[in-house]
DNA sequence: CATAAATTAGTCAATCCTGACTATTCAATT
DNA sequence: AATTGAATAGTCAGGATTGACTAATTTATG
């Protein structure tokens, strides 16, 4: 459901089309979901359904190029967001990390191995907390954005924190 | 791919039924995943297809209840667990937090519901941190469960704490 | 004891998701 | 000017996922 509040509160911004959609969400919200492209438009398609965004044909359509179908917040899909939103923010929903998979078994392999595996992590880790140093959308520099970022990163410390201690704990037992 | 990963480990330990397995992992397993019944017996047919597990109808059949199908592990699987295992232990996948998309869209409320919202989703986060601390199941206490416990226990903290730097932003901007 | 409620075991139809594809336009290179 | 490569815009078939269901057995309750 975070999906369609996601498209509401882009939507609610400027109307878009599908495309443009799915470009902005995949560079500017990057943090917040890997939505695939297909998938953008189908929850458009119904969310038209439900009336809360119209399809509107391109205003003036360029005689050459195929039309293309812009979506425009409606009433309904305003009180939508207000309430998607609200619950949104009222609501803790846990989040699952596949990387826990693999620590559950660790045990499967000699401790060096194991050892070798998770520097290896840590190290896809590493960049993935230093690129969070370099904002490149001016999108990311206001509003909610920072707090988001600012999560990122406390997160993604935390994560390497743990990593550490995970590793220790590997090296000193068994 | 890490439910794969995840149902081979479980059947490494010992062969169980569709049903056994899926009673485990929503219970000792519950942080990695919510893995919903009929999507664990759908991997399973997948991956006895793939010669990863056999099937074998239950060994001494109470003749009233209908036969269960029991799952076990081959050679094979064996092999595809171990590989798998390397994999997610070398590499980071990350991870969405659906709780930011409401952050994002925070500017659309005024700020006193704003935060009288995340007051409640403080409230829903403590109880889950809370919870933590009293391990219910005798798989918990050994190997690298105690590691995934401990990573859900600082993941949660970090989650509190930054909402607190969220609610204060809030109060003391527009 | 009879009945209700819960647990066990699994299936299925309907929906959701996405890799791979089509097709046009624009830019750069030869 | 023709060719290549990238960006734009979207679609579709096939596979993944799950809410809701069936049906048997066990446990609890009056």
């Amino acid at each position: 459901m975070y999906r369609e509040l996601l498209l509401l509160g882009v939507l609610r911004q400027r109307q878009m089309h599908g495309y443009e959609l799915h470009e902005f969400i995949n560079r500017d919200l990057a943090f917040c979901t890997d939505i695939k492209k297909p998938t953008a438009y189908h929850l458009l398609q119904k969310m038209a359904e439900q009336g809360w965004i119209t399809e509107i044909p391109e205003p003036n359509p360029p005689t050459n190029r195929p039309p293309r179908t812009v979506y425009q917040l409606t009433e309904a899909g305003e009180a939508t967001f207000l309430d998607y939103l609200r619950q949104n923010l009222a609501t803790y929903s846990p989040s699952y990390f596949n990387g826990d998979v693999g620590i559950a078994f660790i045990e499967a392999l000699p401790s060096d191995e194991a050892c070798a595996l998770l520097e290896q992590r840590k190290i896809a880790l590493t960049v993935a907390l230093n690129a969070l140093h370099v904002p490149h959308g001016e999108a990311h520099t206001k509003g909610g954005m920072s707090l988001i970022i600012e999560h990122q990163k406390r997160h993604l410390s935390t994560e390497l924190a743990w990593l550490d201690e995970v590793i220790s704990r590997i090296r000193t037992q068994p």
